[in-house]
DNA sequence: ATGGCTTACGTGGTAAGA
């Protein structure tokens, strides 16, 4: 099973591109984040066209989330259980007894802020129910735009600001990570500097002046499976792109 | 080397992202 988190920063206006990825990598789940269209806009008809069914969870203008996936999903679950926000951010779904969680993470803007609250209790509220839904379903992957590099390598060396790389940020990615998870990127050997999202600004990717913000955790019972997991930048050569890559990790 | 892009909304200039 091949499972893809992306980050298309508009599903209209990258659409073109998550078509032809989807045709030329042939993934089982495709999860998307930042949609910024409500669910009567979804582009349905083109992911159909395309091969895939869709489940999404969107808003206007900000947030939205969705899985593509080229058989059904059981379980769909829009945002999480008992945690009041009106931000869509989370769906989910069961394919083949894997449980496939989408997130979009709260971005935190600075530490300190208003927005940093609220992406600490989203990830409390993430976390608590992660911890039921892994005794409900072992098989679990929790993709997304985690808005959180873990570790020192996973920012350019002169990234200055704290947000993304606080250590209240990370404590929480290892929270994530205590229930039982393992980042699947950091299971095999990658390039010194392997990011996943590159400002638009000051040409950053040219530079690969970036952060590793988009994740595939994976629960225990996966990780034996696990075969590979890897970024792939070409989406992010083309015109107009999105200001992430696509992470894949492939499961047997 | 951190707003110098990009997007939505809406029709000019903000807000937000990371």
């Amino acid at each position: 099973m091949k499972i893809a988190t992306w980050n298309v920063n508009s599903l209209k206006v990258r659409l073109p591109h998550v078509v032809d990825w989807l045709a030329a990598n042939q993934p089982d789940a495709l999860c998307l984040q930042e949609l910024k269209c409500e669910n009567s806009a979804f582009p349905l008809a083109e992911i159909e066209a395309a091969g895939y069914q869709a489940v999404f969870n969107g808003q206007k203008t900000y947030n939205g989330v969705a899985i593509l996936t080229r058989q059904s999903l059981a379980d769909v679950t829009h945002n999480i259980p008992g945690f009041a926000d009106e931000q869509k951010r989370i769906i989910a779904g069961t394919l083949d007894g894997v449980r496939i969680v989408c997130g979009y993470f709260p971005n935190g803007q600075a530490v300190g802020s208003d927005k940093f609250a609220y992406k600490m209790a989203w990830l409390e509220a993430l976390t608590a129910w992660l911890q039921d839904e892994l005794k409900a379903t072992p098989r679990l992957v929790l993709a997304g735009d985690y808005n959180v590099a873990p570790e020192d390598r996973d920012a350019h060396p002169d990234w200055k600001d704290e947000i993304h790389v606080s250590e209240p940020e990370r404590a929480a990615f290892r929270r994530l990570i205590n229930l039982g998870l393992t980042d699947a990127f950091r299971m095999f050997e990658q390039e010194e500097r392997a990011f996943s999202w590159w400002d638009y600004r000051m040409g950053a990717f040219r530079r690969n002046f970036g952060l590793r913000i988009d994740h595939l955790l994976i629960s225990a019972p996966l990780v034996e499976h696990c075969t590979a997991c890897y970024t792939d930048k070409a989406p992010r050569k083309l015109e107009r792109p999105s200001d992430h890559t696509p992470v894949v990790v492939e499961l047997k």
